[in-house]
DNA sequence: TCGGAATATCGAATCGATTCGATAGAGCGA
DNA sequence: TCGCTCTATCGAATCGATTCGATATTCCGA
């Protein structure tokens, strides 16, 4: 099958290219990598050898243990790889990561903190981590980390000694909202959320969730809620997609109008798919957005799946987040020393709040 | 701020654990590997030293060298990450991947074939590599990789000697859906096709789109057609998107429409998000599907898009593709023989196709 | 023509673990 | 009690490159 006979099993050393080429180990290694004065000549003989030999350039297991490095940055992502990668806001975060690391001549590992048998944080060769998401186990991610020496770049997580952050205004944005919402008129609000914890049912918003929430991205979205509106109740979603904001949309319009008779006029979603389906469960229901319902987002996604409705929401830079949280992990590497970034949210007046209706 | 002081810059190694535990370097490792005859005691004061000096374990760098595996997986998509992973047949095949190299404790590198300075094929330290979607250099990419005696599973590349591959029966599932419109009466049909090379413009299907379309999987897709409708024309789509289907559907009905008076009065799209932008666009002419227009897709993918519609497509097992191909590449990293795969589809008939108005 | 600087090359140590072969005891049956 | 088989442990080689310091060679001005 194989051109090659028996040489196939083994392929060339630096050591053999520098036999064939009749010079030393030290010489090969620097005519091939640049570094130190080689004479055109022996460069020659050298990249000729390298040609006959088949040599494939250095091995970058050797060079990773002698320079300590491996040009490899780990992103770790929550859960299952495709649920990461379902939500946009995710993948436009890992996109930047990708286009800065890359830049840096870095490759990308993907790690998952779900449990199994699987190569990990704890024996991945790798010269920095990203934590992307606000996993529950990230503080035991993060002292495996530490003792392992690496640094560690976390993109919305609470603040840790030792971690660079890169945050978003989660709170004051959705307080953004929701004051928009007052000056709207609206009283009766109610929330549909992202999860508050690891557990992957929809449920009613429990009273204690500050206490109860794991999700830092989600506590403090409610807690920016909270801040205009005390006492607002809801729903949790199972995740963050279309599919499950009409779920919860459909909870929350039904249960309320079935108990009380009296729905909320509006709704904050915690993400853009959220606020859609909320829209999709209130239009499935003969509610009128944002005649009867107004209905705001958090992200700021572009899909065309809004139809005509123009999502009132804030913006989020997520691939701005992700190029900082690449450019951070880059510059630890090489031993700077980047600093904790805030980035902030614009508010985006769509065309799905209205007035409270008199009636 | 570190709460060690000066032995932060340096991280213990096996060594050093060895010597505080008075064993030889070998036996600490066997120690810690497990594997090897330990007596309880001396593996207690092993891990006891570890504990006392911080060791986090063996050093993968290290480790990988002697093994000569580094436990990583590279998988090559095309272009930048953002476009590979919007479409969710990607997706669900990264996925399936990501299933199986995380059962046999592999990382998965993501790597893209597009140019820069980044970590590539020809420097990364990894045990395999699965190439994902047919690239325009794919063949270069798999001389670089042979010559550095990698393994290597193509997912709907061309067969190519050395390289495993796993395939669909994109002809013949083709060729079905063709059949089917062909029993339904249609005699005009047209296709919207995925891009047929490296360029991203809408164009038209060229006349000799057999011999210059590189990439393998949307050829096959066009031979398919042609077994049942020689000399059928069309639009390439500049994607596969909901967004894409829909301006090369426009393209398509307005175009013919205004040019010969009449249009086809069926379209083949090569994935269900060109179906669902046809169909968008067609309904947005004022046309309706499937009285009108039928419409069929490729892929079987499961989004709420749809509306109402149940789309004439057909089922691929995409995550399955991708397990097989994980699969495939943890077998050759220890050393087996896998065999190539060939997947097939299924057809589903929707309610998007109906037998051709007799008006 | 000679000393000193610049240049090209080499030898050897090093990165941190794994693993092969050797060795020293311990346990056991004859 | 002798010899044999295990078991636990160790020393040394090895994986494949990089890099520091040393050495030989050349070139230059004085």
């Amino acid at each position: 099958m194989d051109g090659e006979a028996s040489g196939a099993t083994q392929r060339p050393t630096l050591a053999a290219v520098a036999a064939l080429a009749g010079v030393s180990g030290s010489t090969a290694s620097l005519a091939f990598s640049g570094a130190g004065p080689v004479s055109h000549a022996t460069r020659t003989k050298v990249l000729a050898a390298a040609e006959a030999l088949g040599y494939a350039g250095p091995d970058p297991r050797a060079q990773s243990l002698r320079r300590g490095r491996s040009g490899i940055i780990g992103i770790v992502v929550e859960d299952a790889l495709q649920d990461a990668f379902r939500d946009p806001m995710s993948l436009a975060m890992l996109d930047g990561v990708a286009a800065e690391t890359g830049n840096a001549g870095a490759g990308l590992l993907l790690l998952s903190d779900a449990g199994g048998p699987q190569i990990d944080i704890r024996s991945a060769p790798m010269d920095a981590v990203i934590l992307v998401g606000c996993s529950t186990r990230l503080d035991e991610s993060v002292a495996v980390l530490r003792q392992r020496g690496m640094p560690v770049v976390a993109i919305e997580a609470d603040d840790m000694p030792g971690v660079l952050s890169i945050s978003l205004d989660n709170r004051d944005a959705t307080a953004r909202l929701a004051r928009h919402l007052r000056e709207l008129g609206h009283e009766s609000v109610s929330v549909v959320s992202l999860p508050i914890d690891g557990s992957k049912v929809q449920a009613e918003l429990p009273q204690d969730w500050d206490g109860r929430a794991t999700s830092h991205t989600t506590r403090d979205r409610l807690r920016g809620l909270r801040d205009v509106y005390p006492g607002f109740g809801g729903v949790v979603a199972t995740r963050s997609s279309i599919e499950a904001g009409r779920a919860a949309g459909l909870a929350l319009l039904e249960g309320a109008a079935a108990t009380s008779g009296k729905r909320p006029t509006a709704v904050v979603a915690q993400s853009d798919l959220l606020a859609i389906g909320v829209i999709r469960a209130a239009e499935s229901l003969g509610i009128r957005v944002p005649e009867q319902l107004s209905v705001v987002g958090f992200d700021g996604v572009q899909i065309d799946e809004l139809g005509e409705h123009d999502l009132t929401t804030v913006i989020q830079p997520a691939q701005d987040k992700g190029r900082a949280a690449g450019r951070a992990a880059v510059e630890l590497v090489a031993g700077g020393t980047p600093q904790s970034m805030a980035f902030t949210s614009e508010l985006h007046i769509g065309s799905t709040t209205a007035a409270r209706s008199q009636q």
